[in-house]
DNA sequence: GTCTTCTGTGCATGCGCATGCATGAAAGGG
DNA sequence: CCCTTTCATGCATGCGCATGCACAGAAGAC
């Protein structure tokens, strides 16, 4: 016998269907072509008019789907975005995810949850796995190295909502500072001077710069910020709770509370609501980021209006911006907040 | 020349790393081993302990990490999970979502977001496309067909929350019909005659059994549910607001509301607020659910607690059970509901 | 009618990892 | 000391798709 030919690792002749998923070489084959005609027709590559229909025809009659992982792995692409949260029962990266989600979907990606652990690697090896084209990150602290181990190994990123100390990767961020400088000028504006605040944790730069800017403002008027009467915590509703009620029970109950974010600030409304305190009358809360409830008449929080989806719908831009090119310029877009009035702030009782 | 040996398609020869991510081949090079043997050494597969050692030395020093659609596509697996929700700014489903997620994360998965369109077959494909290992519906209206059709593509689901009147895949609701009947028993005890109340869509399983039960309850005690003091509406917090405006501005205003989850029964208390309505003195309102926020003062609802992490916990174990044997028994777990008696409920004014 | 573009499709191959099988070395048994 | 096991590793290959290249046929130019 003369030399065998080198045996085609796979032609046509393919075993038929195994009884596993249909695959392009299933489609090929009803359709009288081969496999890369089938991927270029599914594509929109250019296949004759004629034989794409056949193909499309087979691929509907077997209920072919593309499997996406022969294409990531083709294409080093997934169209999948990572979100990184800490805590998805807070609402107010629920509407973060919300917006961001949306935006994303109309650009054909999907999003992967992500939660932010303490372990910074094992999270940074999960997001290098390759199972995202890019990442958001929402829940930061400032000395994290997430951002620039992203930025190492290109993975595209984005920061949302807080950032770090460096530009390593893109960032969208409200204007913390100058957010609440509007409180307290509004505080004094009411005429408010025995005042307290609820901040963020100071190793983020929401609870940094909002605690910075507020301070600020009222040190320029002369009015001092009493330690008795300011607390740092987490950013969650029972810290909130807890946090002013430690407030209005210490010697120097003030008269108003600036809460870091509206989740505190629901918390100690609702705190308030438990010890019999009428608002604005006894004491006037103001809040941060004005989440959807915030509205809600039970609420009726004054606050300060970030645009959370303008900045989440960005956010979605700058990393969609970036995973089509990883090398353009690293932007930081900063959105303007705007002071909300509702119905929780008032002057002080005489 | 006598006839070449068969070229090898990539052995230990292969071009060194071409800037791209680093691949298990990269890793073996370093190490002086084969790629199979760091496939093995990283997955825990049996190889001698000095050999791990050097693998595992050369992958931290190249920052190694294996490829997930490399991963996938040789294992069929993804590790990722795939939760279909409606509305992601639906509290409820957020409650869901986390506890879902919480359980999946310790087995090792993944969350990918999908959102229910009206484009059941679109949504089918993505689902299709090998992206995840199965899926979670927790926004199915009753005629879906998504179920059939996963069973069908073999592709593991599970119900969560709503489900169809076919068994096709696992299952895990509350008991509706028991919860409603609670409430209406509560509200009969309490003297309640004239009662109203705000259902949800009839095409959901939730809107359907909670009014069910809600109704029968009534009937059997010889109350008449008078349709002006009643309405259908989607799940959401607008609705719940407007309908209850509806409600008490009919000529048949009622003592009590029912609502068919607290999302409405929020939207209905916020209502209330805004036409200053006390609660429960001129109305007793009650929700189902037990959702965190209803048992904040300002809302302090009474509800029927299902258990819901409760149930996305029992989702997500029906769902890892059927990932990993396909033939498992279709199961159906019912969770019984209580109800959770707060300060919306009272006698009816006399 | 010959020569040059296009166009459409097939062929070969790679993406990164996992795994059945073969092989050689080390350990154990008599 | 030889033969059988066991163990560790290499070899070959497949998973499903995308894509550069080659090639044949059609269309156009002259």
């Amino acid at each position: 016998m003369a030399e065998q030919p080198i045996p085609r690792k796979r032609a046509q002749g393919r075993l038929p269907s195994k009884g596993g998923p249909v695959t392009s070489y299933d489609v090929a084959r009803l359709a009288g072509v081969t496999q890369p005609t089938v991927s270029r027709a599914m594509r929109g590559d250019r296949v004759a008019e004629i034989t794409r229909l056949r193909v499309l025809a087979a691929a509907e009659q077997l209920g072919y789907v593309p499997s996406d992982a022969g294409r990531s792995l083709a294409t080093r692409r997934t169209n999948r975005i990572g979100v990184v949260v800490a805590d998805l029962r807070n609402h107010f990266y629920l509407e973060v995810l919300t917006a961001f989600e949306r935006r994303l979907a109309e650009a054909g990606f999907q999003v992967t949850l992500f939660r932010q652990t303490d372990d910074e690697d094992a999270l940074l090896s999960q997001l290098s796995a390759g199972g995202v084209d890019g990442v958001a990150l929402t829940s930061l602290t400032l000395d994290s190295r997430l951002p620039r181990a992203l930025r190492e190994r290109r993975l595209p990123g984005v920061l949302l909502n807080r950032e770090t100390g460096r530009l390593d990767v893109d960032v969208c961020v409200s204007d913390n500072v100058a957010g609440s400088r509007l409180v307290a000028e509004r505080l004094l504006e009411l005429g408010h001077r025995k005042v307290g605040a609820v901040f963020g944790p100071a190793d983020t730069s929401t609870g940094r710069d909002r605690a910075l800017g507020f301070r600020e403002a009222l040190a320029e008027a002369g009015v001092a910020l009493h330690p008795a009467a300011c607390r740092e915590v987490e950013y969650t509703h029972a810290s909130g709770h807890d946090a002013l009620l430690g407030i209005v029970d210490s010697p120097h109950r003030p008269t108003a509370v600036f809460c870091a974010n509206d989740v505190l600030a629901i918390g100690a409304v609702n705190a308030a609501k438990s010890r019999g305190i009428s608002l604005p009358e006894d004491l006037t809360i103001i809040g941060y980021d004005d989440m959807e409830m915030s509205a809600w008449e039970v609420f009726d929080l004054t606050t300060v209006r970030q645009g959370t989806e303008t900045m989440a719908a960005t956010a979605a831009e700058l990393l969609l911006r970036r995973v089509e090119d990883p090398d353009a310029e690293v932007r930081r877009v900063v959105v303007r907040p705007e002071l909300v009035i509702r119905s929780t702030d008032g002057p002080p009782r005489p």
